[in-house]
RNA sequence: GCGGAUGUGGUGAAAUUGGUAUACACGCCAGACUUAGGAUCUGGUGCUUUACGGCGUGGAGGUUCGAGUCCUCUCAUCCGCACCA
């Protein structure tokens, strides 16, 4: 019978659903696996993205499986977020709804590829139940500190009417709509992400030789760890009473403190507020005055474009060193959001001061020797510094932040370009954030028993404004504190905040599902996940926040795990012509339409044989034509399996052409154990038994190719399972699936043994050995062979490299 | 600018980590079977040369009996961050 996917993957799809084939043991001391793919965000359809995920996830949990290990490889959807309110714009479907039909149908898509996902543990993040416990552990952190209001300024997307974390702005344009992202002061929440920068950037070493480095380096320049100086510049007696004594002094941030007595003056961000304060106190000349406000209307990026500007403000501080005057400027190039606003400038040590001074013509001191020109950003004795003058750089620094801390007029100290994690949406589909403003008490978290805090379902979705604000009812609530009537919160959480725990939920025994959010033996268990699987682009992103949640749950008593992924293999994109698939470019492949032709063996053949799983997988339809005909071959060579079990084969009594289909097949089962548990090469490994099943072709013994059928459907079977399975229970009612197999040596024994000879570094001739043959013996037989290279030449060294090759090297007589 | 990667046939890619470069697959060429085929099977396929041979892993050096692999320099492409004081 011809190979026929379709009834072969329905019938074991069916038979696995039956069995429930795919769940977890609640036991909780044998060996485990928690096997992962990123959960897929419930867009409508599965693309080949998907496909490529899930099909590298699997192979692994099936590999594990067969291993005897307790394997957890769930699934869920990352349920919340914009696009189902775009729908409900666009299409006026209930987010709700659309959400919910788009998980049946994709679940239906998953099944017919065959993963052997745990149908239990199955879950949505909009799931109430969800939401639940994920506003317990938003009212813990509060309740720890670790979660604030404040209003400060913002990244705003107009197109999507909501705030975004730092990390989800992508050169200055929203990372969903590419909007051009917005600074604007608004209140929010915030999540204390800084107070655990250190323990993320020091734990980044636990995932070294894990993680790809490239994700470890990302994560090590987002975080951004910089110690230096800070220090307060006083300002002058004059300046003070310009600002009308509200100010007496500021602070400034330095990892140069060597450079100190080179400062020449001092810039303020346009959002610092000194500046604000001369602003609306219409303190400036009103040009200067309209500039600044122009600055402040423009994107750090824009300001970047612009070049070097800036403004005197008539200020002067002093020197906290050398008693000096000096002028105190606004620039565009001050990040309000880093180092408290304002700088020292050290023209003569910074290329962005250097400029700056060289603009508008300030003093440039130098006071560090060496470059030849200026300005030298690099380290050396000082001079010109008073009595750190002579001083080397390294030295300076320390004895210079000592100085500070004696007089008590600064310290050393760590600053991070890490921001503290925005997580209000003004969204509707998120989960509410369950606190409660109170005209007496304040902000007030809700009562743990009165959670989840559920989104009405009746609720106009227009694309204006912020749905939940605008519902005529359900903010209005009373104070879990007092019982005055207040108003609920109508901000939502960030959806990343869903995607940072869920690895938890999976691990926590569904049964008790409805009393805890995470059962800590359970997670003690499977946690780390020890292999994670998922896009790159997530490097700071999901993988950031979840490394952060984990640390805070730890710190809540949910857990004792540090890192949630113990390996990540993060998996190129698929591509076609070049070119990311995506609907508007039209350069998709449907998976469904894939799956319908050719089966979903195929499909998941093709994805792991294209490329190695890391790298970028070019879309080729004739290749996966190539891996279809692969598959049918396999599929037809059952009739030549006689067996029922492993034969005992003796290997003396072969031929040559038969001993080396054993060999590449033994070749196979050595590469496997390899490609699952270090290199992840899965194309080698397919590679290797396309070549297996060649050699086996080339021959025609019986007991040969049974043994061959019987291990090589033992490697495919986390590949290409359906079609595996079903010729494994034909022919071996399944026995070869489940044992491990193991690499008999006597197979790689040869009768002889074919060197290369090498004479004078080039590759000459090839000879015959008897595997038992001396050194001696092999080079006598090389020189002989190599006798016409050789004349007129004399060997000066002789280099034998076993079972390989000789080389001769000469030089003529 | 800083950081991370990657450069191998016409294409996707291999190479037991210093030991026969291009396995496997696609494509292409030729043949077989066919009324025919875009089905299937067989063989061939780095470049160059009539041949012997020579040349070939982005480029230039170096170490070594031997380098895709190690070292130095360099070029190109991709990705991330980007005025972080």
């Amino acid at each position: 019978m011809n190979y026929n996917p379709s009834q072969i993957e329905t019938k074991w799809q069916e038979k696995w659903e039956e069995e429930q084939a795919f769940e977890p043991s609640d036991s909780l001391t044998q060996k485990k696996k928690y096997i992962l793919s990123m959960f897929p965000f419930p867009s409508g359809r599965l693309h080949m993205g998907h496909v490529r995920n899930y099909a590298i996830g699997d192979a692994f949990a099936r590999y594990y499986r067969k291993q005897d290990f307790n394997v957890l490889h769930p699934i869920g959807w990352d349920a919340f977020g914009m696009p189902a309110e775009n729908a409900a714009i666009k299409h006026g479907r209930h987010p709700k709804e659309w959400t919910y039909s788009n998980i049946d149908y994709m679940r239906k898509e998953l099944n017919a590829l065959g993963l052997s996902f745990s149908k239990t543990r199955e879950f949505a993040t909009c799931d109430e139940l969800y939401t639940k416990w994920e506003q317990e552990f938003i009212i813990k952190m509060f309740e720890e500190g670790l979660l604030y209001r404040e209003s400060t300024t913002v990244n705003w997307c107009e197109s999507c009417h909501t705030v975004l974390a730092n990390e989800q702005v992508e050169e200055g344009c929203c990372w969903r709509c590419d909007n051009e992202v917005q600074l604007k002061e608004m209140p929010g929440y915030y999540l204390d992400i800084i107070k655990y920068a250190d323990e993320l950037l020091d734990d980044l070493s636990l995932l070294e030789g894990k993680w790809p480095n490239q994700v470890l380096t990302m994560q090590e320049n987002w975080i951004g760890k910089s110690q230096g100086l800070e220090f307060e510049f006083e300002l002058s007696p004059e300046s003070k009473a310009k600002l009308g004594g509200n100010f007496e002094k500021y602070t400034v941030f330095t990892t140069r403190p060597d450079t100190i007595y080179g400062v020449t003056y001092s810039a303020l961000a346009a959002e610092h507020p000194i500046t604000k304060y001369l602003l609306e106190n219409n303190l400036l000349d009103s040009a200067v005055a309209e500039k600044i406000v122009t600055i402040t209307n423009m994107t750090e990026i824009e300001r970047a474009k612009e070049g070097k500007e800036g403004y005197d403000l008539g200020l002067t501080v002093i020197h906290p060193l050398t008693g000096e005057e000096i002028p105190v400027w606004t620039a565009n190039f001050v990040l309000g959001s880093y180092g408290g606003g304002a700088v020292m400038a050290v023209p003569a040590h910074d290329e962005r001061d250097f400029e700056f001074a060289t603009k508008y013509h300030l003093p440039i001191k130098r006071v560090i020797e060496g470059g030849d020109e200026l300005p030298y950003t690099g380290t050396g004795k000082l001079i010109d510094s008073n009595r750190f003058s002579c001083v080397d750089s390294d030295e300076a620094k320390i004895a210079i932040i000592n100085e500070f801390e004696e007089r008590g007029v600064g310290k050393g100290t760590t600053n991070y370009k890490l921001r503290n994690w925005g997580i209000s949406r003004q969204r509707y589909w998120g989960a509410p954030i369950p606190f409660v403003h109170c005209d007496s008490c304040g902000l007030v978290a809700e009562k743990v028993e009165n959670l989840p805090i559920a989104l009405p379902e009746d609720v106009e979705i227009t694309g204006k404004g912020n749905p939940l604000d605008n519902h005529p009812t359900w903010k209005h609530c009373v104070c879990p504190k007092c019982g005055a009537e207040a108003t609920r919160e109508t901000d939502t959480l960030d959806t990343f905040v869903q995607s940072s725990w869920y690895q938890f939920r999976y691990a926590t025994n569904p049964k008790k599902w409805e009393e805890v959010g995470i059962d800590k033996e359970d997670a003690n268990y499977w946690l780390g996940v020890d292999q994670y699987i998922g896009g790159i682009e997530h490097a700071i992103l999901h993988l950031l926040y979840a490394r952060f949640f984990t640390k805070v749950l730890r710190d809540l008593g949910y857990h004792d795990i540090d890192e949630p992924f113990e390996n990540l293999l993060t998996q190129g994109m698929v591509l076609m012509d070049g070119a990311k698939m995506s609907k508007s470019k039209g350069n998709t492949v449907d998976p469904d339409a894939l799956v319908e032709k050719y089966g979903a063996d195929t499909a998941r053949l093709f994805t792991l044989f294209a490329a190695p799983p890391a790298k970028e997988l070019e879309w080729n339809d004739s290749a996966v034509e190539g891996a279809f005909r692969f598959i049918k071959k396999l599929y037809d060579r059952k009739s030549k399996v006689t067996g029922t079990m492993l034969p005992m084969i003796e290997q003396s009594s072969l031929d040559k052409v038969s001993k080396l289909a054993r060999v590449k097949v033994y070749e196979a089962l050595q590469k496997s154990t390899d490609v699952y548990e270090k290199t992840f090469a899965f194309n080698t490994l397919i590679a290797a038994c396309m070549e297996a099943l060649n050699a086996l072709d080339k021959q025609d013994n019986a007991e040969v190719w049974t043994e061959g059928m019987y291990i090589m459907l033992n490697l495919l079977e986390p590949i290409i399972p359906h079609v595996a399975t079903e010729l494994s229970e034909a022919l071996f009612n399944r026995e070869n699936l489940g044992a491990i197999l193991k690499v008999k040596e006597e197979v790689f024994e040869q009768d002889s043994i074919l060197y290369m000879v090498m004479i004078g570094g080039k590759k000459r001739t090839e000879i015959e050995v008897d595997p038992s043959a001396a050194n001696d013996e092999i080079l006598a037989a090389a020189k002989e062979a190599g006798a016409k290279w050789l004349e007129g030449m004399t060997v000066v060294k002789e280099i034998v490299v076993p079972g390989k090759l000789v080389n001769l090297a000469v030089k003529p007589i």
